[in-house]
DNA sequence: ATTAGGG
DNA sequence: CCCTAAT
């Protein structure tokens, strides 16, 4: 990917052609599980992919530099580093001030806090932004914190090419909005209060069992060797602690992995449920690493989304089983910590089943990933599980529960999720189709991948947020959210423009005929709350605080400036297909009306009807 | 079938 | 996001 990527981009404006991009591609998937794998280990790591020679020795790795860690994540060869890629460019070490010292039980594993990060856009962002152009850039959400950037970012309206196609749209946004490289913002400072800031680091340090930090060096030892079968010779305590809760966690908790997350860190989205694993690699070596992947969310997720109920949704193989086989249990009967405790209390499914129960009551047609247990309690017709083998030799391990049917459901039929819509006829659905059976092959091998790719290409083509969520303290489950991602969120702004408010079949239609799952509906919803989002926007001048409150996906100051624009032209509702946007006031006051406009329109039009 | 609006 | 009423 990284070859084509850069290719392309010399081009100039980047373009790809669909079909040729899925070459592309898949070729990078390879290359990404690829180097994913080798994050793992160190940089002389073996491609696993290549000739399988992984060994688990790779797992477990001495530490390393986090310089390297880091620029192995980014998968970056040392020729294609940039020079100025250091630690200090990186959002996660500017927000964290001294790692080493700060987070010391994630000291060694930047790489998986990175992962770990919900917002993996941040992650792929500056991927993407690297493997362009050796650049390390700045996601767009960089532009919600620095005005004067975010300015760049959305132009007035005059500079958006409008006659072009969605994608050059996209691309021409995109490439304004993330070109912003870092360097540019010497005094990072501003970058900690990013609502996207990467890892949380307070409360990761008092995820560490205290009972770990009570323990000597040589206990440690002790633990690790009996977590993972064999010594180490590293003496720094918080390597070792770490390593061992690692372990521990993983061992406790296999299926609810990312223990981490029960400590204020988020999980990744780990939506497809499976990870790539080559075949012929003996399952001793698969076994750590479906563990480490799984847990950490080494397999790429759909960012974005979700907050953190995905972290049930780790799905590595059957790790109930090969938690067993693949590490000795720990001695933890002389120390039962609240960690443990907790944790296998936590395991049962019991509030699982009531929402699946509670899900097919109510005929929800969306599909709920199962968490994996040792002790399932849903009984196995409901709970699936598989080994595929996919055409290219590589396993295929995933585990899927379908809420709806109760019955095995091969991957390729519900890969497309969200709403299966009514009635798609309208839509280039065939198309959509065949992309989508293209794309699951590919997914199969790598799940991050797919996210790159759709997202490359047409955004969230088989985007996978779309899933029932739950949320154990406010019970509130939306049942297909997805997450607006920016570059829809603009393709919309752009369709308003274009067509006016209110033509949303029209919008859905000529811009969102990749994302089959955005129904008119949701666009006409998703403007409606962009333009209570502009207006709510200018009163609050810390914007970033208040999205950080909401938990919500930044939406560009300068995007939200366009809709408040968007929404003068275009007065909410047709109202009364004459009414005079009435822009006689200033613009500011204008803006603030965007909003009332439209309940005056709701009013009218309640007066009208009753 | 599509849109507006409430929940 | 879901549902419904209105068109």
């Amino acid at each position: 990917m990284l070859e084509v990527e850069n290719d392309a981009s010399k081009g100039g404006t980047a373009k790809y052609g669909e079909k040729d991009n899925w070459a592309e591609q898949s070729i990078g998937v390879d290359q990404l599980t690829f180097k994913l794998v080798q994050v793992e280990g160190d940089r002389t790591c073996i491609p696993a992919l290549e000739d399988e020679a992984m060994e688990v020795e790779h797992l477990l790795a001495e530490p390393q530099s986090e310089e390297d860690l880091i620029v192995d994540v980014m998968h970056l060869n040392s020729e294609n580093t940039n020079p100025r890629l250091g630690n200090e460019d990186f959002p996660c070490e500017v927000g964290c001030g001294n790692p080493k010292k700060d987070f010391g039980m994630l000291d060694s594993d930047d790489a998986h806090v990175v992962k770990q990060e919900p917002k993996y856009e941040y992650v792929e962002n500056m991927m993407q932004g690297i493997e362009e152009e050796g650049i390390l850039h700045l996601p767009y959400s960089l532009s919600s914190v620095c005005p004067d950037l975010s300015d760049i970012g959305f132009p007035e309206s005059s500079e958006m090419d409008y006659a072009s196609e969605n994608m050059s749209f996209m691309r021409n946004f995109g490439s304004e909005c993330q070109t912003i490289s870092i360097e540019r913002e010497e005094d990072a400072g501003e970058m900690s209060h990013l609502p996207n800031a990467i890892i949380p680091c307070e409360g990761t340090s008092d995820c560490a069992p205290s009972f770990l930090d009570n323990m000597s060096t040589d206990e440690l030892h002790d633990a690790f060797r009996s977590m993972f079968g064999r010594d180490t010779c590293v003496m720094d305590k918080q390597w070792l602690k770490h390593r061992v809760l690692f372990g521990l966690q993983n061992h406790t908790e296999v299926g609810y992995a990312s223990s981490l997350l029960e400590c204020g860190l988020s999980s990744v989205e780990n939506d497809d449920d499976m990870i790539w694993i080559p075949k012929n690699v003996p399952e001793e070596i698969c076994i750590p690493l479906t563990n480490i992947f799984g847990s950490s969310a080494l397999v790429v997720g759909t960012g974005a989304g979700k907050e953190r109920h995905s972290c049930e949704d780790v799905a590595v193989a059957n790790i109930s089983k090969v938690g067993k086989a693949g590490f000795e249990p720990l001695n933890l009967e002389e120390r039962p910590s609240a960690l443990t405790a907790t944790k296998r209390l936590r395991k049962p499914t019991r509030r699982y089943i009531e929402e699946t129960s509670e899900m097919i009551s109510r005929g929800c047609n969306e599909r709920a990933k199962a968490p994996i247990d040792s002790a399932p309690i849903v009984s196995s017709r409901d709970k699936l599980s598989h080994v595929k083998t996919d055409n290219r030799g590589g396993q295929v391990v995933y585990q899927e529960y379908s809420p709806r049917s109760g019955i095995q459901v091969p991957n390729s039929l519900q890969f497309r999720r969200g709403r299966p819509k009514k009635n798609s006829s309208l839509m280039g659905s065939k198309i959509l189709g065949s992309k989508e059976d293209m794309i699951f092959s590919v997914a199969c091998q790598a799940t991050c991948a797919s996210r790159l790719a759709r997202d490359e290409l047409q955004d969230g083509l088989s985007d996978d947020c779309a899933t029932a969520t739950r949320n154990e303290k406010s019970g509130i489950r939306r049942k297909h959210h997805r997450l607006w991602t920016l570059s829809e969120v603009m393709k919309l702004v752009e369709g308003v423009s274009r067509y006016g408010v209110g033509r949303w079949t029209e919008i859905k239609r000529l811009l969102f005929s990749s994302s089959a799952y955005r129904t008119s509906v949701d666009l006409k919803d998703k403007w409606r709350n962009l333009l209570r989002a502009s207006g709510a926007q200018l009163h609050n001048r810390n914007q970033v605080e208040l999205q950080k409150k909401h938990m919500s996906l930044p939406i560009p100051q300068s995007v939200l400036r366009r809709v408040k624009e968007l929404s003068i032209i275009h007065p909410y509702p047709r109202e009364r297909k004459s009414r005079p946007p009435l822009v006689s006031s200033s613009p500011v006051s204008a803006c603030s009306n965007g909003i009332s406009i439209s309940r005056s329109g709701r009013i009218v039009h309640k007066q009208i009807s009753t």
